[in-house]
DNA sequence: TTAGTTGCAAAAAGTTTGCAGCACG
DNA sequence: CGTGCTGCAAACTTTTTGCAACTAA
């Protein structure tokens, strides 16, 4: 699979970025597929994943996985890095960041002897309007 | 799949158990049935799985997954909560704790209004050992 | 024109389930 | 003895790949 010279735009392909970029929480690749579907204007399975991988690539989409195994992806509102404070109950997601966490993680690494240090953090809870609703 | 009122000890249970508790990372469960196999004590692949599902709902086990959506498992060797730091070369993989990204993740939560919160925290570097031997 | 893109069908990969037989207590 | 446990084969779920047709530039 050789990466393109460069890219063609496409209705496909704007058709998932716009959803991605029109939605608030962590999405599905089989959900983004059933809702375009849904909506009429329909693109390929195959195609919705191939695109979510290229936008991963990116860096412009995040993607975590579910402790099912489903795999999740978000667009990025903002580049820099962060971590995701996720509802459990409608899936909408905050970007948050910390200076906190970032040195909490350096410091045990370093402790420990470890280096190129990476780190996933996802803060999961319920949000204030599902709470209240309950 | 009704919870059965009692355990039964059997041999394969036993290997399951034994291998992980012999085990210093986070490993799959095929990597647990291939070993089994090859030292002669061989037990089902299904049944593996059926012995660590039930760990990790007894809470003995911790269990996450792969960024590839592999779902890992290791002992915990400490009943508290924690977190793991995971050397991404060799698996060998640290259990660490601290206040501060407990104090982070709380704050966070409730700066945005969110309750009932709970958190996952991984962080991946290279182990002393494997820089060394790089 | 021509290389990148699409999407169907089929393959993978990991995990779960049906079921008949085995074994602990 | 009886209820769990076992493990094979088959089903499932999610994601990837082969490939021929299609299309943006």
């Amino acid at each position: 699979v050789t990466t393109p010279r460069r890219a063609r735009s496409t209705r496909q392909g704007a058709a998932v970025e716009s959803l991605l970029e029109a939605s608030s929480g962590f999405r599905s690749a089989q959900d983004l597929h059933a809702e375009l579907r849904r909506r009429g204007d329909a693109v390929g399975l195959t195609t919705v994943y191939r695109h979510l991988q290229g936008l991963v690539g990116a860096g412009t989409v995040d993607m975590l996985r579910t402790t099912a195994g489903e795999a999740l992806y978000r667009q990025c509102a903002d580049a820099r890095h962060h971590h995701h404070l996720v509802c459990r109950s409608c899936g909408t997601a905050v970007e948050v960041s910390g200076q906190a966490v970032e040195r909490w993680t350096g410091a045990v690494a370093r402790e420990h002897g470890f280096t190129d240090v990476d780190h996933t953090i996802e803060v999961v809870g319920t949000c204030r309007a599902c709470s209240a609703s309950a």
